[in-house]
DNA sequence: ATCCTTGCAAATTCTTTGCAGTTAA
DNA sequence: TTAACTGCAAAGAATTTGCAAGGAT
């Protein structure tokens, strides 16, 4: 399983439950809670919101995931991967990812604050290709 | 009132909550709902969180306040001002704004993925200046 | 006069906790 | 073996809603 490692560095035991969270946000991209615990339902009948609760927390707490909130949306969870950008849409509620390097903001932002950071969470909001589509 | 003419123009009446939210909000820069009511309440002992919750939802939805999520607190509000980055530091919770420029990032995005973007939230997390002395 | 707002209470929604049984290491 | 994990049920937070009285335009 591709995740065992992925658990294990972070000191979480490897559990069905626990990889197939994982694999569900990795096909996803993104997801909330709501969808999550609906598709692991499908494998796990008697899986319960706790279990799914108690996992991505402790996941987050340890690095494995990133939590993004849009607004008017429930809280929604990722892998953790490199500084990105998140294109979110009003309409449909999407969210997209953009790889353009951050790197550059965020020094600037460290230099001139004094902060040190580590993490970040750019969301732009506005409409998506298809949904100006459908407006128009 | 300073903030007549901004309630007016979102056609929102202008009551004395409102105003007082407003300039709490104004004075406190960013402000957790908890906060918020604790310090009406000096003010306006009988005011219900209720009121406020309508009241804050009333003006993010029609564009008079912004609300950021920090992982691990409240939704903080804040009065609508330019795009910016918010620098949270995750020890004290506290949130700064820093007034960097952010056209060229949005007007890149939108540019590359085709989203007509209106609006944008830039959290940078670490740690702030003084909780690095208290850790040191 | 009319429609909006307030504040109360109740309802909902969201998330966490305690515990007994089970499982990974 | 033992410390961690799961699922259930219940508790606890956070937020929203319905409604009657009051207030803004």
């Amino acid at each position: 399983m591709q995740y065992t490692g992925l658990l294990k560095q972070h000191s979480l035991k490897v559990t069905p439950q626990r990889t197939a969270i994982l694999n569900e946000i990795e096909k996803a991209g993104h997801i909330d809670i709501d969808h999550l615990i609906e598709i692991l339902r499908s494998s796990f009948p008697s899986i319960s919101l706790a279990t799914v609760y108690k996992n991505v927390n402790h996941m987050y707490e340890t690095g494995i995931l990133e939590v993004i909130k849009v607004p008017k949306h429930k809280l929604q969870y990722e892998l953790m991967k490199e500084p990105h950008i998140h294109l979110a849409c009003d309409q449909c509620g999407s969210v997209t990812d953009m790889h353009q390097c951050l790197d550059e903001l965020i020094d600037s932002a460290e230099t001139k604050s004094g902060f040190s950071l580590h993490h970040s969470s750019v969301v732009l909001n506005g409409t998506c290709p298809s949904c100006q589509t459908k407006s128009a």
